[in-house]
DNA sequence: GAGTAACCTTACGTTGACGTAAACGTTATA
DNA sequence: TATAACGTTTACGTCAACGTAAGGTTACTC
């Protein structure tokens, strides 16, 4: 569990994009729907480690392929926070609708592996086959 | 490895909607950019198992979130064919490519498995010392 | 003080993956 | 025989997730 505010270091835009790889519009779009809210120094956006945090979270559910409204779920899950016990109790029904989901995708994947395994094999049994001709 | 050429059955466009739970729009767009190529009855579509085949990987590729261009990648590497050496090499270079790719989803998805196991746990504690109070 | 590098906003454009509507042709069944 | 229940094509619409262009400010450095 990634705790959202551990250091102070500050951090720009392009700081991040270097980082992660991605452009400055991508974080600049997170942030138009309110997926991270970095603090300003003036109109300059400043990002906490918490912020890339929650970018390094957006990013990996996007290798995931999960949407950013997936994201901004799970996410949220992290900050329980001022949560009163109806909203824990749905938020335990969502984490085990998301458990779910990412066994299937274990499952998936695992298949998806052997399967490429086996069409590895597969070509460079061809090759050698080729080169004997 | 799932042989794309196996039995002898015939499906109908919403045999195969109503056993993936996806519409015929879905299906028919897949043929639309080649994905999936039926016989056809007259106008009708007629569906092999080889074609419900490469539905099920096509929709096995969206759970991962792979584009549909991917799933055509991947698809492909299941029929080598009358592939030369030049394509099968270029063709292990994209199986190794899609299994690191593949490797680092797993990877993902223990962490955020990690994660989510824990934030189910603070709910639950949560839950716990609210029933104290 | 002119350039350029890094930041900003506004706003329209694009791409992928379908949704949805219109208008039509078969087949089965009540 | 009409009215579903299936199938078809054509074609415009939509939504998410950005891309891209235009125009502007601040900050350094040559």
């Amino acid at each position: 569990m990634p705790n959202l505010a551990t250091t102070l270091a500050e951090f720009s835009i392009t700081d991040l994009c270097k980082e992660f790889g991605v452009t400055t519009r991508t974080v600049r779009h997170y942030e138009e729907i309110g997926l991270i809210n970095p603090s300003r120094r003036g109109q300059t956006r400043v990002y906490s480690s918490a912020d890339r945090t929650r970018l390094r979270l957006i990013l990996r559910g996007k290798r995931l392929g999960l949407s950013l409204e997936d994201s901004r779920q799970i996410i949220d899950m992290y900050e329980p926070g001022k949560t009163n016990i109806e909203q824990l109790n749905s938020l335990i029904g969502a984490i085990r609708q998301q458990r779910e989901k990412l066994n299937q995708q274990l499952d998936d994947i695992s298949n998806l592996l052997k399967d490429l395994k086996k069409a590895e094999a597969d070509c460079i049994n061809a090759l050698k086959t080729n080169r004997q001709n």
